[in-house]
DNA sequence: CTTGACCTTCACGCCGGCGTCAACCTTTAG
DNA sequence: CTAAAGGTTGACGCCGGCGTGAAGGTCAAG
């Protein structure tokens, strides 16, 4: 398939999936006349650049990350165990970022529910 | 206190403490030398800037919501209840950050048990 | 033949929160 | 007097994931 289809099926912009392949994330074929020829599984590929991305992880990562997965992510291609170490690391930052958010949304729905205690002490509706 | 101070007593870059008064979140006063002259209050102002900010608030958003804010930001200035329904929907947004970064957690950790499993098998140290 | 939808490669713009010079003034210490 | 350690105002840089042209080739329909 071209560009303009897999952009619609995978819900991305041509721009982006331009962006991938500079960043070498997918690697479509070419056609005779020079556009570009992805696959079926491309779509999925594009799927799990997004899942990475929407993570915190960037394009380098992505780029060690992505060979060594398969189906939507969930396993590790044995070849890449060597990789462990970083998805740990990974994993840390992650569960560090989490836990800031986490004090945050925790704040704020303090300051909300005291807001909402006094306010609704003056005016119940 | 002048800039250097509250730099230190903040845990902030000076550069960071210009910037804030840039974006109106602090207005210190001058010395005759120009030297920029801060206050007690500013310390716990600028912890206010922070949590704001970490709580993907940004510094347009931050000029409105400080002077609704008293404490370290547990509390709302009872004249500002209407900023609640924004506390509200920025609490969203951040649980669906969380959300979206614990189930990427949660796959990596599922990457990194599998690969760790499957090289036990092969090479249990 | 022309139109128009699609494709191509540059390549600059943008956001937001600062970092990092540069060039200069002020104050204190030796 | 001089050096060092502060302060001041610009103003450009950076990151990262694209958006958004510009300037052109390709291809099928009318």
């Amino acid at each position: 398939m071209k560009i303009g289809e897999l952009s619609s099926r995978a819900g991305v912009s041509s721009r982006t999936l331009r962006y991938y392949e500079e960043q070498g994330l997918l690697e479509p074929a070419r056609l005779p006349n020079g556009y570009r020829s992805y696959s079926d599984q491309d779509v999925e590929q594009v799927r799990r650049i997004r899942f990475l991305l929407a993570a915190g992880i960037n394009t380098d990562m992505a780029r060690e990350v992505l060979p060594c997965m398969v189906d939507d992510g969930s396993f590790l291609v044995p070849a890449c165990e060597d990789l462990v170490a970083e998805f740990e690391r990974e994993e840390a930052h992650i569960a560090e970022r989490i836990a800031e958010l986490d004090a945050v949304r925790t704040a704020l729905a303090g300051i909300i529910t005291a807001a909402r205690s006094s306010s609704t002490r003056n005016a119940p509706k």
